[in-house]
DNA sequence: GCCACTGTTGCGAATCGTTGCAGTAGCGCG
DNA sequence: CGCGCTACTGCAACGATTCGCAACAGTGGC
């Protein structure tokens, strides 16, 4: 919650920023970062691929998935897994965050950023291990599913 | 490591349990808790298709995967999501228990109790959240794969 | 021991994602 | 402006997992 469109200001270097890494600034490229600019929040590679094919409909999932590796390592996207193990892409996080899934009633939270430092600390102190919070999903119960099972 | 062969001990009863839910033994049933039951620690599908094939060629995989689940459903084993999504069973699980993975070494670890249970309640007290622990996938880098880079 | 009931299996198709390979096309250079 | 280098694309095959459906086979009852 910044500005009007925040969204598309990220994208607007990438072409340069590729291009200083010795990469190139494609039409399939083009396509994916276009949709991706006008995606906010969470996308499954399957649904990114879709959208994908609306630009044009002869995007292939191979490449669309090889873009996603590319835009990851310019941190443009973050990727996780969700309930099922399902890809997942975090587009432009503001900052990382976990989620939570709810197994009875599907919904998805953010962790927010208290509890998940108290998380990535636990884990640090008790074993050393960095944890990589973009990745983390936690499955469980919602505050709502748990008491009604509960009842 | 308790006895010689605790392994076998949860698995003699599973007949008797499956036919009390008006569940069937069935040739392939009995073939997929064989191999359970001569593994311990972790399983992915793929890898427990394999082994089971060793005892009946004819094993499909399908087949096994639905046997798991219902073998989930009466506590033998638990699914978790390795760092790839990928899925992995957890054989007759003493306790509950979440998976460190390392990005870079391809290590695993268990959670231990200790940490476990304060990543539990932090994001209980949080969000009212009830986490289930053994699904809990955490990707990161090890002590070790940290500090290497670092250096 | 035979039947019917219904849980299970086998199988083929579908989904999501990955990978190897050969042809294509950005991009810097002269 | 054309050339060459090599990153990228398209494609097809593959691996993991799920789903629908018709045929099959445990089980309890008689």
């Amino acid at each position: 919650m910044s500005a009007t469109a925040p969204t598309q200001e990220p994208w607007i270097g990438v072409r340069q920023r590729l291009r200083d890494r010795g990469l190139r600034w494609t039409t399939q490229r083009r396509a994916v970062i276009e949709v991706l600019a006008d995606t906010d929040g969470h996308v499954t590679g399957a649904e990114l691929i879709e959208r994908c094919r609306r630009v044009d409909p002869s995007t292939i999932p191979s490449t669309v998935y090889r873009t996603l590796d590319v835009l990851e390592e310019l941190g443009l996207v973050r990727h996780g897994h969700g309930a099922d193990g399902r890809e997942e892409f975090h587009v432009r996080p503001e900052s990382e965050h976990g989620h939570l899934y709810c197994a009875s009633c599907g919904g998805r939270w953010e962790i927010r950023p208290a509890a998940a430092r108290a998380v990535v600390d636990t884990l640090q102190a008790s074993d050393g291990f960095e944890v990589d919070l973009s990745h983390v999903s936690v499955v469980g119960r919602c505050r709502k599913c748990a008491s009604a099972d509960r009842a």
